[in-house]
DNA sequence: TACAATTGAATGAGTATTCATTATTGAGTG
DNA sequence: CACTCAATAATGAATACTCATTCAATTGTA
């Protein structure tokens, strides 16, 4: 509708300068997307107002419209940038070995250790991100996260292809029950690390290996 | 503080017509309860007003408060009852059998009929409370879930004690990861059962075998 | 000089919650 | 049975309140 008004002049022109302003005007969107998960890690999403957002990047309230549509249009971003450089190393992590089940532990490895490297990014994806209106909702395409698991999918298909996975085995079940598995004790670690109650998980180093173990071996005394 | 203008005769005489009267009270807060899991399953916990519910359940907008702190209490309470009763239920279906593993399969089972059987219901569950402020913080104790999935570490443990699970094995990750499995699952299911395209899970009906098959005995090919 | 970016006080929308008033209940009473 | 009367419950219009968002004015940039 609006495209009729975006003649080739315009484009061009701006074009000329887009290299510097783009990049000065992205470089303060993601210094507020940063400052945002921090605050709302500490407060809350609903606790949070786009004021103390704005405070926290050294901005006033109006200008956090100047990079989001709304409020909850910070949330989303959050998850996007977020999950695109998670998938981007994960990917590069996991294309470093060529067995399987290692790419497997990798995969899962990775998922905590960056959790564990960003407590307030933690915070944010295992909680605060589920208050979003939008964000399970039916027009949300979880295309982000269907790329992020991509990685994880792939393993478990190279795994079947050479014959060390179950050929019957539903790659989709395995996928999500991973996913879940790692998405639920992330979040018991996440709720309670920041408590003042003993953290459970103690600590998500130890997990991917027992994780592997379990999901690969089973759980099953076997009389051999 | 208040309990010293609470005397005896007080108490007696509210005892005497307290069958009557709670139960038609309580009878009026199951209907509210009910007639909001309809409205906040058909519009959202956001959108849905308290007005709404109210209307749905044929009272006026100021009798909510008659039976419910807030707003937010309204989704914890249906947290509270209904997982009481899953709870509740859940036991003795696992009850009937003495196999540790049948049990773990039954659990599952049960807990995906539970959601299919009740669909606005599942909506509730996987989608809307987590929108709760208070549903995960810190403050709030998740004892009805530790309850639930007591079911499911007791047979785990059976498991253990009869020698048919591995004795080394952390129970709790076992437990937490089975949950964050069937919990993935079901929101998938919830999301995709709601919309146009084609579900995935498309039948929970399955899952509770692949799932016990996947995390008993794993998904490595064996030679044997 | 033109264009872009920033500011922050003012706005207003939306709805959870309150509360003075009215209605209902049911045990006690003659 | 009919009536009384506290106590309980229900009503819904009015309130109150918070912030997200806007925008006219100002400042920065190339």
């Amino acid at each position: 509708m609006f495209i009729h008004f975006l003649h080739c002049d315009a484009m061009s022109k701006s074009n000329k300068t887009m290299s510097n302003k783009e990049s000065r005007k992205e470089k303060k969107t993601k210094l507020i997307l940063e400052k945002a998960i921090v605050v709302i890690a500490e407060k809350g999403y609903h606790a949070a107002t786009v004021s103390d957002i704005a405070k926290e990047a050294g901005v006033a309230a109006g200008s956090i419209y100047n990079h989001f549509d709304n409020k909850e249009h910070i949330l989303i971003q959050i998850f996007e940038v977020k999950m695109a450089e998670l998938t981007e190393s994960v990917r590069q992590v996991v294309s470093t070995h060529t067995d399987p089940i290692e790419q497997i532990r990798l995969f899962i490895a990775h998922h905590f250790q960056h959790l564990q490297r960003s407590p307030d990014l933690a915070q944010v994806f295992q909680v605060e991100l589920r208050q979003s209106q939008h964000f399970f909702k039916v027009d949300y395409e979880p295309k982000r996260l269907l790329e992020y698991l991509g990685v994880l999918q792939q393993a478990i298909a190279l795994g079947q292809k050479q014959g060390v996975l179950d050929p019957i085995l539903d790659r989709n079940l395995l996928q999500w029950s991973i996913f879940g598995a790692m998405d639920e004790l992330s979040t018991n670690w996440v709720l309670t690390s920041r408590q003042n109650r003993k953290a459970w998980p103690p600590d998500l180093s130890i997990l991917p290996d027992q994780i592997v173990r379990m999901f690969i071996d089973g759980v099953r005394v076997r009389s051999s």
